[in-house]
RNA sequence: GCGGCUGUGGUGAAAUGGUAAACACGCUAGGUUCAGGGCCUAGUGCUCGCAAGAGCUUGGUGGUUCGAGUCCACUCAGCCGCACCA
């Protein structure tokens, strides 16, 4: 290409050439070379959903950024990308315009893949996957076969929410504020056979590593830790006339004497058999009830508690008390034993429940050994209080007695120390179209038979007729759902729910390890040399639900050889997201600004550093367009200063000599490689154009473009390159570098230059600041404490006081505490 | 209710327990073969003062310390997550 001399800083000419220069150098290609150390660096896949926006950049800026670090830091750099491309927003797309699915998501994968080209953002494109490719998602299948085989698929009849509007199951995460997040319509509970996952079985592992996620974000591991909601407790039976007992579970064992009322869930199986005739006809009415609504709905705190006694008692094996068995939607059938003992001495909604139908209130835990004689309504936490009017545990501190409780209802036989968790198992099935089949036939003989490993892929038809009523048109594909059983060959039917598209994205990082493997669903000796992911950035909006899912399969697969690591992401940033008038960037609500506009008026690296410089990367920030502005000129004068148009104009500040210059540089580079390493690219920037501003002033101060001026130039360069790679390529051209800088070294700190001969100090008295002392630099107290004294502003401040004592930091501060 | 995060100039913000407000936006004044824009210079937390200077200042109240935006306790406000999970 032609080599261009232009005169300013002109971004259309400089990058286009730039980023097909990277292209031809195979930027981020990578193999498995063991000569250099990995560094397997990711960003969340994007559903392809069309032009992105500068919103959805900051994450790939800030990857690009630190991957391209890396890569000069001498890593060998994994840096994949792809696209998590199944999914309802194209199924939709298709039913209200008739494009399939695959050509809308294709388009779009070839706008957002643009929109990262100019943007500067470079990706192993030969690495490039999409969930919705059968290379892919035959794999996908695979590994659903072996979640099958090992007992962590399975099929059960659940309860589901459900849009009538829709026809199709929603997850609890797609209710908003109690309707279905698509279409408005309030959402019904129906009764149908779905696919889960176990990964309640893993629930214990999940939570207890937790702890060596020492670099994911705090609030992160939190949520996750929430999600799970792992409880100590104890399971107690309580015996109930003529019936089975009903077993309740309870994390406060030690409360069991205060136990006046028992509840289950309206859907437990116990309440027909031991409703009392008299009341029948009211509960079987309170149970129709409460089926129409959600759990959603049950589960809202402004809810107010309803229940129905069901005419039964139950009898306290610990103190022989007959207590009434009520029926409550408090109480949920899916968690513990969908049943409670009722103590409304220490539990709020139990309180609540007892004033409202008026059962008796016992106090069971008091602040002191003995009973306080009123409740109050505040609950002692297990440590804070303790037994009181418990038999034989009355005055024993609650811990003490939930152990001793806890421990007699093992001898007794009538109860075991338990955990419960919140967590539930994963529902898999999607009653949609644009997903991954799942790989399951239905024999008359055999019942559920998978799909033999051999025929996958299953594959998804294309040719299919989408319908305006929302069902799954794979219902209608006769070649589709006729098929035989693999076992007798009878005839049989195909399985047409497809798997939740997070199901996809659970295991993405290993398959870019070996995108393009063949015989299986990746390459356990290329996976195990990079795993784990050394880097992920993403949404905090996928704190739980990806980043749980993720971590759930790489247990399983560990567990079944398949990969060594047992968590598949070593360190997680999540970002802030950008804001525009007050509100997210998004395409709905018209406030977008699209990276063509930004590259257009002024090229990508504004952009790129302007994301960069907004605030602090975990952050959300406000779009400025002014903002934009101030970048643009910062390149420009960087440009300036260092090709050569910027001369000295006089000025009144410090001089800056080459020393000092030289000093500057090796400050910067200080500065930016911390601040990198940990994620502040904003007070890197900042580093960078103090860096500029002392060149500034070098020169107008009448310094010469010499040697040093040239060291300090190449520095900046090189240390621009993450940032703003385009502008630091050109200028690396115009110093007369070889190679691409972008492939080149990372400058390194030499503490020599570092160091200051004059240092000032601060002099305070009383810890307070009085006057700015040069001095040379490791001078001992006696030398700063006798210079400091003779300020005449230190004389003053002192007003004759003498100096009972000083505190010295070297080379910064001394305080000279007066008598 | 529980948990997490955040409160600093007109704005975005910076600050290993050691000069609060770096860097930038904006603004003011001036310069520029100066329409505008750009570029350059000086200034810009608040109060008093012509100035020199003095005092005040990191949501609030206390505490620890020679010294606190930073650590501790309490408290107020905002944002986010979970939310009748027994």
């Amino acid at each position: 290409m032609a080599r261009t001399v232009a005169p300013v800083y002109d971004p259309q000419l400089i990058e286009p050439r730039w980023r097909a220069a990277w292209k031809a150098a195979g930027l981020f290609r990578v193999t498995e070379d063991r000569s250099r150390p990995k560094f397997f660096h990711m960003v969340m896949f994007p559903y392809p959903s069309g032009p992105l926006h500068m919103g959805h950049f900051r994450n790939y800026v800030f990857g690009d950024t630190f991957a391209r670090y890396k890569l000069m830091r001498g890593y060998n750099v994994l840096n994949p990308f792809g696209w998590d491309a199944f999914g309802l927003p194209a199924e939709n797309a298709a039913i209200q315009t008739g494009i399939p699915p695959r050509v809308s998501i294709e388009k779009n994968i070839a706008i957002s893949k643009h929109e990262l080209e100019i943007m500067g953002i470079g990706f192993a494109w030969d690495r490039e996957i999409a969930t919705s490719s059968p290379d892919y998602y035959r794999w996908t299948q695979w590994l659903f076969l072996k979640f099958y085989e090992r007992r962590l698929a399975y099929k059960r009849m659940a309860s589901v929410n459900w849009c009538p509007k829709d026809n199709t199951v929603l997850a609890n995460e797609q209710i908003v504020n109690g309707v279905c997040w698509r279409c408005g319509t309030r959402p019904t509970k129906k009764d149908l056979e779905q696919w889960f996952f176990k990964i309640t079985a893993y629930a214990d592992r999940l939570l207890d590593d937790l702890d060596k996620l020492d670099r994911w974000p705090e609030r992160v591991r939190v949520m996750q830790a929430n999600w799970i909601g792992r409880s100590h407790g104890a399971e107690l039976a309580f015996t109930v006339e003529g019936q089975e007992p009903i077993r309740v579970f309870t994390t406060r064992p030690d409360t069991v004497f205060g136990v006046t009322f028992m509840v289950l869930a309206p859907e437990h199986p116990l309440v027909a058999r031991i409703t009392a005739p008299a009341q029948r006809h009211a509960v079987e009415a309170y149970v129709e009830r409460t089926r129409s609504e959600t759990e959603i709905e049950r589960l809202s705190t402004e809810h107010e508690k309803t229940g129905v006694f069901t005419g039964a008692y139950a009898i306290n094996p610990w103190n022989g008390e007959r207590v009434p068995i009520w029926i409550a939607d408090y109480v949920l059938v899916t968690y513990a034993t969908g049943a409670i003992m009722g103590v409304p001495g220490n539990d709020t909604r139990d309180l609540a429940f007892a004033r409202k139908y008026r059962l008796p209130v016992k106090e069971i835990v008091s602040r002191s050994p003995r009973p306080a004689g009123t409740v109050e309504g505040t609950v002692l936490e297990l440590d804070q209080g303790y037994a009181v009017n418990s038999g034989p545990y009355s005055g024993m501190p609650s811990r003490q007695a939930f152990e001793a409780i806890a421990a007699e209802a093992e001898k007794r036989g009538i109860g075991v120390r338990t955990v419960t968790y919140r967590l539930r198992d994963w529902l898999i099935s999607r009653q949609r179209y644009w997903g991954v089949p799942i790989p399951i036939i239905y024999c008359p003989d055999h019942g559920i038979v998978p799909v033999p490993e051999t025929d996958l892929p299953v594959v998804l038809p294309e040719n299919v007729e989408f319908r305006s009523d929302g069902r799954n048109p794979l219902l209608f594909v006769e070649d589709f759902v006729n098929t035989t059983c693999p076992r007798c060959g009878k005839a049989a039917r195909r399985e047409t729910d497809t798997m939740d598209t997070f199901v996809d994205s659970s295991w993405y990082y290993l398959r870019y390890t070996s995108a393009r493997e063949e015989r299986e669903p990746f390459d356990p000796e290329k996976a195990s040399f990079w795993m784990p992911v050394d880097q992920y950035i993403g949404g905090v909006e996928h704190a739980i639900l990806h980043l749980l899912y993720s971590r759930f399969f790489t247990k399983v697969l560990h567990d079944a050889g398949m990969v060594a690591v047992d968590e598949p992401f070593a360190a997680l940033f999540s970002q802030g997201m950008i804001l525009r008038h007050g509100a997210v960037m998004s395409k709905s609500k018209g406030n977008g600004v699209e990276p063509d506009q930004i590259v257009e008026r002024y090229g990508a690296d504004t952009g790129r550093i302007y994301e960069l410089f907004i605030g602090p990367p975990d952050q959300d920030a406000e779009w400025n367009d002014r903002g934009v502005e101030g970048i643009s000129k910062f390149l420009h004068r960087v440009f300036r200063i260092v090709v050569g148009e910027e001369e000295g104009s006089p000025h009144q500040g410090q001089p800056v000599g080459e020393v000092e210059l030289l000093r500057s540089l090796h400050e910067t580079i200080d500065k930016v490689t911390r601040d990198i390493e940990a994620f502040h690219f904003n007070t890197a920037i900042s580093a960078l154009m103090i860096l500029v501003n002392r060149m500034q002033d070098y020169l107008r101060g009448g310094g010469a473009r010499n040697e040093a001026w040239a060291t300090v130039a190449q520095g900046l360069t090189r240390l621009l390159a993450p940032f703003a790679p385009h502008l630091a390529e050109e200028l690396w051209e115009r110093q007369g570098g070889r190679g691409l800088l972008t492939f080149g070294d990372w400058p390194s700190v030499d503490p020599a230059l570092l160091a200051r001969s004059l240092v000032t100090v601060v002099v305070q008295v009383d810890g307070r600041l009085r006057d700015r002392i040069e001095m040379a630099a490791g001078a001992g107290e006696d030398d700063v404490r006798r210079r400091a004294l003779e300020s005449e502003r230190v004389k003053r401040a002192l007003a004759g006081r003498s100096v009972a004592r000083a505190v010295l930091v070297p080379d910064r501060l001394i305080n000279l505490v007066s008598a």
